[in-house]
DNA sequence: CCGTAAGCGAGACGGTACGTCCCGTCTTGAC
DNA sequence: GTCAAGACGGGACGTACCGTCTCGCTTACGG
């Protein structure tokens, strides 16, 4: 569960329902795949959720926030498998990853918050925070796999380390999600392999450079 | 300039002004710029435009279609230069592309008609017809003139090349997309050298499996 | 029908429409009946008149002032009749004015509106002009009236027979609505006979000191 | 002060506090000067009275219950004073009203509550009980004052006394919250005499028939 | 002198109406 | 038949209050 951080917990008043909050974020992902995010509104995530507007409100500043809370724990389900090789793990999560991107809750809500975090910086961090940082540890994790079994070098210098982690994920989100959201074409086994060996070989090249 | 299809030019009464159209399309990038995707409205750039709503209505059939045609033509400025090598070239793609997406009509139009195109046919066949396919001319090009310096070699099976091409595509696109509008972080001549090194090796070792 | 002035009728765009503004008023007065001043909502009066609540707004700046235009009209009924002696035309105009306080569109307009204009000069003089000054002419007329016959004097001082017009209107309006809005108690023949008698002796005194 | 009836006073637990009671109709008056009646919200009355809108709505039903005991008590300011003449007295009377009817918390408060009371049967009693039948001691004390120095002769007919009581009531409430509130003219001292001269003769005048 | 029951400030709750904004359509008269 | 203008029915917005409901106290009485 994300914490949306109560820094200061007030110790007066009515506490705020921790039920409502659940209830939200599924009436909320419920929302996204019957009305997509354009039609989503406010008043029917409110309707659904059994709840008052203000209380939405009270909570989140607009359907942007409410949005990205409720996909952002979709994306904590991916996780990378032991499958014995690199090349094999990282099908694996490209897969996963695509087979996440087909929800229809995430097909239409991810970028439509990226879309508008592009005018609305504390947007973008929320967006970062909630979900794209979080997704960087699948590649150290992949690293860190691989060097213990020997596929890859432990690097020296961690901050070109660090560089090319990202670059990596880069690299992967950016080619899934554009196949699957732009070219709208199927992420199916054989795309992965090949996508896979690319990713490795010219990996595998800059490494030993 | 996109033809919008006007199959049977009407024959009676008054013509459409051919000036409208233009200024239409430039009052919607401005309108981009300064209100961005979400903020944009129909009433907006029709005043900017000097325009009655309802001309806007007669050519296009709501924001979304007003959008991919304002900004498409600003992706066929792309273009692949030649510099001697192929990795030269795909680095100087990858950097205009870059520049392209950090302009604020492109960055904020961009993910939110991609957005919209999730949950609408029609829509993301006009994105592909406009903007996507069209850059893939990019790749083929650079493809064919990689060959004729002999950095490539002549495929024999059409169908891997284009497939092949796709995922060439998928991969650029996508990566600087999200490094871009996600990662937000700069692409400048450091990232694109990685970039490319990364993924001509791959496609080196890749073709010659 | 009020005018309620368009000082520069615009020349251009589709003109508004009659029908509304009568459906609307007759809406408001319907809406009076069923639900009374506090509980009359903009959105209520809209559904009834079969008009988005844009059209309301457009013309009217808000509650206070449909209703004040709504009522108006009803007061226009109000007429000083012949009946031979100002004491039994006095008699009947106040048993007049006692049924239309009655009604109840306008037993729960008429104060709250008069409420609302103490706090709001625009709304005052809107209230003076569409209600109140208009049936100043009920006193003006039954005092020509009675001249004529012979039961009043003519009055040389303008500035005096103003004056007293004004005394007369507070106390004849100010007694009757005191009647039945704050007493809540009817106003039937005896009592208008008793206040006539009352009124008009203490006139008829007055005049000739 | 206004007894609002603990007809079966609790026994138990902590007892309410008497002191939030006058803070709360203070407070009450002051938000009447301050936003006048529409304006005037629970919660405002609540913060400017440093208690809780739960303590509020233990005490009063509404705003309406509310603001008819947070006036009534100044109505209890009024008095007849022995001036001499019962002219005088009412003049004095008369000038006394209006001043209380410029305050701006009656200003705004009376009439809103009386319009409330059109549709609020048991609003209507509070207000005949708290406020308006109150006054009518005045008139009596005055009659009765009259009386004793043989300015009025002594009625033997309670019925008709008591009926003439009403009228001289409504006519000098009625035409003095008209000249004020509707009129919005001064109540000046020349304005009381003519008033109270036309009110005095007519009325000796039906004494006598 | 202690338990208990009501009162208390605070503030979240489900609602309703607000007045504004934009949607996409329709209706004018001018060209 | 298109144009600029702008009114139209509709619907969502985000805000403000409503009157109610928890909360964790405080405070007085009665055992």
């Amino acid at each position: 569960m994300l914490s949306r951080s109560h820094p200061k917990p007030p110790r007066t008043g009515r506490p705020r329902s921790a039920a409502a909050d659940e209830a939200i974020l599924e009436a909320t992902r419920a929302s996204l795949v019957d009305l997509g995010w354009s039609k989503l509104t406010m008043s029917d995530v409110a309707t659904r959720a059994g709840v008052a507007k203000t209380t939405l409100y009270r909570r989140w500043a607009g359907k942007n926030e409410l949005v990205v809370d409720a996909v952002a724990v979709l994306f904590d389900e991916l996780e990378l498998p032991d499958l014995g090789s690199l090349s094999a793990d990282v099908q694996a999560v490209v897969l996963q990853f695509a087979a996440l991107l087909e929800r229809p809750e995430t097909r239409t809500a991810l970028m439509a918050v990226v879309a508008e975090s592009t005018r609305d910086e504390a947007l973008r961090t929320r967006i970062r925070d909630s979900i794209v940082d979080r997704q960087k540890r699948l590649v150290l994790q992949g690293r860190r796999r691989a060097q213990e079994r020997g596929e890859l070098p432990v690097e020296q210098d961690e901050d070109a380390a660090s560089t090319t982690a990202d670059l990596i994920f880069d690299v992967i989100a950016g080619a899934v999600v554009h196949r699957v959201l732009v070219s709208a074409e199927p992420v199916d086994a054989d795309w992965a392999r090949r996508f896979t060996a690319l990713l490795l070989t010219g990996l595998g090249a800059a490494a030993s450079a």
